[in-house]
DNA sequence: GAAAGCACCTGACGGC
DNA sequence: TGCCGTCAGGTGCTTT
């Protein structure tokens, strides 16, 4: 299930096999995929063919590549591909004799390049993702849409003004996510101050911080020592650098194992999953021991909740209910 | 306007 | 063996 550290590791690969590249074709085998382009398939296919891939972009998991006409338009870009890997999107760099995956939903061709393959492929089995093309917008604090340009011998050139102030339209309106360089925690601690609502809902909360899902929301909470139900309008701003440095600090981890995977539905751009499930302390350990309870002799059981129609999975003695708990 | 609930979607899995 | 119900969960829409 992709969070924040595989779709970075996704768009670090898609960054350095088709930055730069020209789109030739496109073909979409299955058009659900491509539902929230309004305008369909001959529109969003006549959209990106004969653009160049300007660069690839992240924040939380949106993914976008700003499209040009020519590579080198000092003119900013006005429009991105925008990809969402939802719960079990893929994006892999194909070369076009593979055999096709059983639930390949779009193909885009590239210009050739005697290094990389020529195909991007989008698989996507349980059609929660998606792509589209839109308008990119200027951001609202007037800083970088997002995370992009690791250095990468593929960036394009005349890129160093790059990234853009911009975003896709539709992105605008979530938060920046923790392992953006912009990221505010007094920003987001005024916010949740300003809510009344729990913490789990409020990390999972996208339009507040982005990029936190079920996963690391838990491994967050669990690393803070804070209850998934702890108000947030009665948080200090410790508790909130706390909570952050967490979740941090375990997609840190993550993004440096290559991602967290538990099945075939996560795999970076060339088909490979990550190792970082073989990490994790608190999600999907129901009824196993809690690791810091044991390193003092308790012996402490992962206990499961059902919060928010999903599983929430923590300690029942280092991460203690709050008497006001907000569910 | 804020907060919460629910639909979307498919494959795996367990129970009968 | 086959059918049915449940579960997984990110996002956007609807309801309260």
């Amino acid at each position: 299930m992709p969070e924040l550290p595989e779709v970075e590791v996704v768009r670090r690969g898609l960054e350095r096999w088709i930055a730069g590249r020209v789109i030739t074709d496109v073909s979409v085998p299955d058009p659900r995929s491509i539902r929230r382009h309004a305008l369909g398939t001959e529109d969003f296919r006549g959209n990106l063919v004969g653009t160049t891939v300007l660069d690839v972009v992240r924040r939380g998991k949106f993914l976008w590549m700003p499209l040009s006409d020519s590579p080198s338009s000092p003119e900013p870009p006005h429009t991105a591909l925008v990809a969402h890997l939802g719960m079990s999107g893929q994006l892999l760099v194909e070369s076009p004799d593979q055999p096709h995956e059983k639930h390949l939903k779009v193909r885009l061709s590239f210009s050739p390049r005697p290094d990389a393959p020529e195909e991007l492929r989008f698989i996507d089995q349980r059609i929660f993702g998606g792509l589209f093309v839109t308008a990119l917008v200027p951001t609202a604090d007037g800083l970088p849409g997002g995370c992009s340009m690791a250095p990468s011998a593929t960036a394009v050139s005349g890129a160093e003004s790059a990234p853009w102030a911009l975003i896709p339209d539709e992105a605008a309106h979530i938060g920046r996510d923790p392992l953006d360089p912009h990221f505010s925690v007094e920003a987001l601690h005024k916010k949740l101050r300003a809510r009344k609502t729990g913490l789990k809902r409020a990390l999972l909360d996208q339009g507040l911080v982005s990029g936190i899902g079920n996963i690391y929301a838990d491994e967050a909470l669990w690393a803070a020592k804070m209850h998934y139900a702890r108000p947030t309008d009665t948080l200090r701003l410790p508790e909130t650098e706390r909570i952050i440095h967490a979740a941090h600090d375990v997609m840190s981890r993550a993004l440096d194992a290559g991602g967290t995977s538990f099945d075939s539905l996560y795999v970076n751009v060339n088909g490979a999953s990550g190792y970082f499930s073989r990490s994790l302390n608190a999600y999907g350990r129901e009824g196993e021991p809690c690791l810091r309870c044991a390193a003092v002799g308790l012996t402490t059981r992962i206990r499961r909740d059902t919060f928010m129609n999903r599983s929430s999975y923590s300690c029942p003695v280092c991460q203690p209910k709050p008497r006001n708990a907000r569910l």
